[in-house]
DNA sequence: TAGATTGTTAATCGATTAACAATC
DNA sequence: TAGATTGTTAATCGATTAACAATC
């Protein structure tokens, strides 16, 4: 709404969720040597139109140089800073079967401020086991983490039958945000972020498109064209 | 627009993507043994308001009974052929590091209608190893699984450096549906469905969350409510 | 100054919500 | 018929887009 940077408040849902595509893009421009670019040059390595890219970036504040562009350094800091980047995250993984075990190998976490600190399982038989370098522990040491590490960010790699028990636990614990990869729905309080990825839904919204460009391709649907695209680099469906 | 299924067109991007939500709390139900349910008592489920839940089902068609509510394994059988899943979704999976290993054992995958008919992975040294049953192949016999087995989804589960080139082999293949797990924008043509998957941006808007509930503790925003939360069974930040 | 590019405006589009007429 | 619940309408809200004035 204005350049000031203190009436900036209630930056839009997808504008948040799109500022760590531009910080990543930012990040490949610093690392080839670049230190300025447009908003034209940016909005295409994310992906996006620059309008929106503009858009998004004016909810910040004002970065950019008119007739100019940004500066990468610079953009890629106020972006950070506005993620809460710039600070430390300690993350727990709970559950640690096969997506449990990737999560935790997984680098591109530490690489932006969070940082695995601890691995937990229910079942007694995991316990004590070293994963990636990291002793897996029972969910007793909950109420520990969040009092002495700060934890406030837990990922749910359970099943679905235990996906609510551990998220319960979590709550009770003090952690507020979590991630969810249990395909099931989570009753959390009000003031519990709860976001969730969900392997076998994005599968379903491909395999509903898919349907429609095989029918589209018999003709099933005449001759009408079915998705008069725009042009768009990165053609992302739904959302 | 219409009760008529022939004039039914265009559904909603927004309302595809919660589907597959719709279906799982349907077979919850099924298993339960329950029969018949109401708009309420789904959208409770599924976590959305029962407006919504209505909103969205009309675009499908008139598939309930006022004063009664919805038959479960009917309302189930129209979203998964809406869906497109009362077909068989031949997937490939691509790069077997752990999250491809992770993803190659997933049996969620397994239990809608998709099967993972082949693993690749660019990686001599892999090739001939066995993983969750099946044996690893090279990017080769991509055109192969096209014109025999109908392959037409794939799923990148390799590092940002490679996934653009993997992409690039899907698409001359002619698979024109990909789930990208690879942290970058990959640049397909139009008639290519793009759906990504990124842990690390789900953490970094858990973060930019959690960061303003933790200014507001402080008091640091002033006696503003930073969020005047509607009553909702899940809370789900952004998307 | 002339050229370039931002930040903002205003129009458009799509999604959500509450309310209620239709109807079982 | 009375009670319940759907499917639809209309209002509201938020996101996208194109255009351009501001300004480096």
């Amino acid at each position: 709404m204005s350049a000031d940077p203190s009436a900036r408040r209630g930056i839009p849902d997808a504008t948040v969720a799109r500022l760590p595509e531009y910080l990543r893009a930012l990040t490949g421009l610093a690392e080839r040597g670049i230190t300025s670019v447009s908003s034209e040059e940016l909005a295409s390595a994310a992906g996006v139109r620059s309008a929106k890219l503009r858009k998004d970036l004016s909810h910040l504040g004002s970065y950019g140089v008119r007739g100019v562009g940004y500066e990468v350094d610079h953009l890629a800091y106020q972006i950070s800073r506005e993620l809460g980047l710039t600070q430390d995250w300690p993350v727990a993984i709970i559950g640690m079967g096969n997506l449990g075990h990737a999560l935790a190998a997984y680098s591109g976490f530490a690489t932006r401020g969070f940082r695995v600190v601890a691995l937990l399982d229910q079942d007694a038989g995991l316990l004590g086991q070293e994963i990636a370098g990291i002793t897996v522990q029972p969910m007793t040491v909950l109420d520990e983490l969040v009092a002495e590490q700060g934890l406030a960010i837990g990922v749910i790699a359970t099943p679905a039958a235990s996906a609510q028990e551990v998220c319960d636990a979590l709550v009770a614990a003090g952690v507020r945000s979590i991630l969810n990869f249990a395909p099931c729905v989570l009753v959390v309080p009000d003031d519990v972020d709860v976001r969730k990825v969900d392997l076998s839904t994005e599968l379903q919204i491909l395999a509903f498109h898919e349907q429609r460009k095989a029918l589209a391709a018999e003709g099933a649907l005449g001759a009408v064209a079915l998705e008069p695209v725009k042009p768009e680099l990165n053609r992302v469906v739904g959302r």
